[in-house]
DNA sequence: TTGACATATTCCTATATCGGAATGTATTGT
DNA sequence: ACAATACATTCCGATATAGGAATATGTCAA
């Protein structure tokens, strides 16, 4: 077989930098397509189609406004994957007092 | 051009669903190979080459024990990971906001 | 209706996997 | 040294992209 579909999940999407990159962009207020295209630098095709992932696992939402197409962050749909990393927060604030703690013993001697 | 390659970072890493079971399987205390492969019912070649993915971005480290190799997650690497995505959370929880706003309005009229 | 503007989609190619099967390598016990 | 155990790696085939180029679709303005 071959590799999962990148359009099944958020942590998929968010695997390409570009992504990213546009999520990043859209959290702060809804943009036209062209703008992204300027800002981050990248070919309209591009553009389109990375929107077209992360609009399929719910990343951005779209509002259509006279021909502009105007995306924005679905923060919410993060959510889970923050979740998940969170889930090891508790296991590396342990890792670190171990280093901390050995920081000190060394420091004692 | 093709698709960035997964062993390029953590993102990448933890795109594929079993990569991360294999974390989670390994948060709790080092495991060997074999114990993966019963655990999570998979090949074994399939999860050594997980581990490698793994192992080369950091997310793992893994240490001889005779003829084992002892693995276990390394939480540090998925902090970068967690960090991104909380980078979101002021935009989720004012998204939130607005739609408890939204409700009580409903309620007082 | 026609043209211009803003996006989306399709087609094509090179590459990056993932899984399965077979094989290679390291370490231990006898 | 040799067999057995525990993993790792290689080779293979099917599939999933990502990007570039060209084209299609949708909307507004005159």
């Amino acid at each position: 077989m071959a590799r999962a579909a990148t359009t099944s999940d958020a942590f998929n999407a968010v695997a390409e930098p570009r992504r990213r990159e546009i999520l990043n962009y859209l959290a702060l207020q809804e943009r036209p397509v062209g703008e992204i295209v300027d800002a981050l630098e990248m070919e309209q095709p591009s553009v389109s189609k990375h929107l077209r992932v992360l609009r399929d696992v719910g990343l951005v939402h779209v509002r259509r406004d006279g021909r502009q197409m105007l995306y924005r962050t679905n923060a919410e749909a993060i959510r889970p994957l923050h979740a998940w990393a969170g889930t090891f927060e508790r296991y590396w604030k342990h890792q670190l007092m171990r280093v901390k703690e050995r920081a000190e013993e060394k420091q004692a001697r």
